[in-house]
DNA sequence: TCCGCTGGCTAATGACTGTTAGCCGACTTC
DNA sequence: GAAGTCGGCTAACAGTCATTAGCCAGCGGA
């Protein structure tokens, strides 16, 4: 339990300061005790950088499968998977941003290992909207170019995204996937 | 212009490995002499980092202005600002990379300044978007979250576009332009 | 009561970093 | 050709940091 407090810690401060310019001090300060006694939890601070970014990568591909699991209709599957994409940066900003940010701190197993996983995702994403076109309902391009273009609008909430103020997760995710939505040439005229 | 140089290959190095990262000496290296000899072109690594944030903000906001400029159809003024912005991303991947990834290491006046900058450039998009919607030309619930979306699409630009294979930059403008324009409720039935 | 574990602590290690000081060769300028 | 400037260099300074070593209080169980 401890360790989860300290990764959580560690998050939030990476967060702030970026992995490189956290010191252990700081992340011991943040749970109370002193940075050479986080060793008694933890292997070292490259260790709790990929434990973190891991978890958010394999919950974010979670949600995803979750959510168009038993979907069949491609402006369904679509929509959904854009909506639990927005939903995930808006809820777990600080994990998001930290994956995005720091993959650059990653050493080398863990790095390929997370990139990996990100690519699995976006191809996912790219696999949706062929379908879509294979099914005459959107009309795009490039799927390719789209995918990208609806992964960073969401990416971008986790920047953006205000818990106090301005708009909530909930408008923030049916917006989002209507102009996912709209991107592929569907157009719900809202 | 050995100032320049040295900007340029800080700039290439605060990319690669980060800010905190980069070392005086790494950049010392990239032109050829020692850490120390940097000192004499150059106060310190903040005001580096300082000098090529700054300029990137302002050549975006140039940019801008001149694509818009003596343009008033709504569409088009929307259409140009995001190609501008899309191109700049493509073609300055790294200095937008690094603007965005290294602004936290921005010491004080110097942040706020190019946090003004950034917001500078966010209210235009937002009031490309009102105005469109005032004219009865754009369809859109929330012009902010339709600015942030744009935007962010555009960004992701400067990560994922690549020189050598991959659409090209006048592929990604047009189709980026062409997103945006979908989003706000304008289809040219491409 | 004693043992041993858990989880703190301080001190030390070894390495690295931005920056300054001071030296010097090569040109430029008079 | 003397003087001065430019732009390099090495050495040194004053930190800082992740990590390890070794100590110890408290506590649970025998």
């Amino acid at each position: 339990m401890r360790g989860e407090e300290i990764r959580a810690a560690a998050l939030a401060e990476f967060a702030r300061r970026g992995y490189e310019a956290t010191t252990m001090a700081d992340i011991g300060a943040a749970v109370g005790i002193r940075g050479p006694s986080l060793y008694k939890h933890v292997r070292s601070k490259q260790e709790l950088l990929a434990s973190v970014i891991d978890a958010t990568m394999r919950a974010l591909l979670a949600g995803h499968d979750a959510a168009v699991a038993g979907v069949t209709d491609p402006v369904e599957r679509l929509r959904r998977a854009v909506e639990a994409h927005v939903r995930f940066h808006a809820r777990h900003r600080v994990e998001a941003f930290v994956g995005n940010r720091e993959l650059r701190s990653l050493t080398e197993p863990h790095r390929a290992g997370v990139l990996g996983l990100r690519s699995d995702y976006e191809l996912r994403f790219r696999r949706l909207i062929t379908e879509g076109v294979s099914a005459g309902v959107f009309r795009v391009a490039s799927p390719r170019l789209a995918a990208y273009a609806i992964l960073d609008q969401g990416m971008g909430v986790a920047v953006w995204f205000r818990e106090d103020g301005g708009p909530g997760e909930n408008e923030v995710a049916w917006q989002l996937a209507e102009f996912a939505l709209r991107m592929v040439g569907v157009d719900g005229r809202v």
